[in-house]
DNA sequence: GATGAATGAGCTTTCATTCAT
DNA sequence: CATGAATGAAAGCTCATTCAT
């Protein structure tokens, strides 16, 4: 592993395996993965040492990817309801505007080939999130509870919309305001 | 008329299928199901025409059990918020109890080989609650949302629940409450 | 085996069985064969002890059934060439009307299945014609050469004809002429 | 580039089914094959896509090693009877010192696994055969009868005569002038 | 005797992984 | 390092045969 000669290469395996990924699970093939990034079969392995590396690689390279699009741009100084509406509308722009990627992330985190340390790994870009739901929680504004409870259901109402966004287009900008609105009462008192 | 096909196999299959599934997901073999079902390989072919067939079915007898764990008791005449609280408690307890069979439904929903059909199919035993929330809406109790999309955030809700529940067990009566709130204020207007 | 109860049921499992053979030759299943005959997968085996004695049986069947229809009529006083030209236009005939049993016996023969002692019964029931063909070559009017083989020949051109009137049918009475002609000087002196 | 695949490998699966195919015809099973060839089961399948496939190209190549036999030395020259002798004798004797070749031809040729259009090909390389034949029938040399009934008919003679000298081996010449006697005379009005 | 569910060996094919080139 | 042929352990599924009903 170390050192990989291609950047170009892993990526291309990356942006194949998410789509394999979204199209089959993990069933996907390392075969159809590698043919999807154009190169041999063997030189899959010698960017993932194997199929469960990749994909432990693959969900952090996707979690990396969200929040790339996510954290820009994030209100420090706002106050928490814009600040969640920040993160909710970017998930949900992020999901709307790649589903591959996210039906890659959803396929392998309910395959039960996700490892929880990679999942806890795949939370850490989005300290800043926790942290100010934590500080949210101690002035009251959200409701006293586990910021990972939280945070779930808002990814999850996220998620709900998103599909339904998707699958609804002309009602897109309702059901935008309807998730954002279930999820804020959601998560406070 | 020869041996006749028989349920306690069936059963034995769907109960194996079960297990296998919440472990591996979609990748569990037939032969290890067949053997958990203590029947030959071949004999899981007689009962489900294939491994596919099998998913299917395996999806609607968990949905049916789930649908007769919850909706007997059902208070058709309470208000709006104890019949969601029954659908939202009886979820979750359930969802406690059997953890594989919930583990399995959910590995099979995530997996892609679900069929849109199958979805819908298991749907069909929960045509009460999907009226008391029409009734709902109509009345203003919840918020002017399409059913399926306000049913999807309660089941995302308590599916959250039951995973707090289970992995903290000695607040588990307070996650329910969260829960709860969190279900029913993401609901209402 | 001894006496079957039925030979109604002995006849459908053999009549299925040449159509299952004729389609899919000695690959074909006893599940196809049973549900072609309109019984149980069982009982073809309380007709036949197993695939293989099935298969000579049907071969001899086929046999039988080829020679009711070539021996009748059978010209035992005309001279040597009216009694060839009587078995090789039964012969055509007979295949063109049996279309599955003729390609039953082909694949059989073809098979690599059929035992030398079921071959040497099915040719039993056309001692007549052996005997004539002894009596033609000690009078000189057949070529010196052992019988199976003259009888081979006139089989193989005999078959060959067959295909031909088969695929051609507008030619039909032309290709059955050229067909005798050969058989008739193939084996003449 | 790798490993390039084996022409050796290759030959060697297609011996191996040769003799599988000659002793079991189209039941022989893959990983017999693979065994007979001395590779691994799976190596079958990267120089054929699957068995139907290994079962046309044994088809052409045996065919070929025929075709590879019979005409070099063919005498263009000579007139129509020592040509249809020379491919009479070749024949003959490639069937005799290739038993398993001519049985796998056999076998593959009445199971009913053979596409028309690989039968065709494998037609192709006896063209001088056809042409001759054509000018033959045309100066009346031979019969007017299509050139592949004529064909045919003088391929299963030598094949019947195959057949008796090996099983006849001390009257081996005998046959094979009773069996050109009989193919030439079958063939010229 | 008839039925067809049950069996498990066996089949073809796939595939993650290795390694010769 | 890149390649893709080679490997062989599964995988899903079929099927001749048995035997409980």
């Amino acid at each position: 592993m170390a050192r990989p000669l291609s950047p170009e290469k892993r990526n291309a395996l990356l942006a194949a395996a998410t789509q394999a990924v979204a199209d089959l699970g993990v069933q996907a093939s390392t075969a159809s993965i590698a043919r999807g990034a154009g190169v041999a079969e063997g030189t899959l392995f010698t960017y993932f040492e194997n199929k469960d590396v990749l994909f432990q690689a693959l969900y952090l390279h996707l979690k990396e990817d969200l929040g790339e699009t996510i954290m820009p741009g994030y209100p420090y100084e706002s106050d928490f309801r814009h600040r969640v509406e920040h993160i909710f509308q970017r998930y949900v722009s992020w999901g709307l505007e790649n589903k591959a990627k996210r039906l890659a992330i959803s396929r392998l985190s309910g395959s039960g080939q996700l490892q929880d340390a990679t999942r806890a790994r795949g939370m850490e870009r989005f300290q800043a999130v926790s942290r100010m739901m934590e500080d949210a929680v101690q002035s009251g504004v959200l409701v006293n509870a586990p910021i990972a409870f939280l945070y779930a259901i808002i990814e999850r109402i996220a998620d709900t919309t998103i599909e339904y966004m998707d699958s609804h287009p002309g009602d897109a900008q309702r059901h935008l305001a309807l998730g954002f609105h279930a999820a804020w009462r959601a998560i406070t008192p």
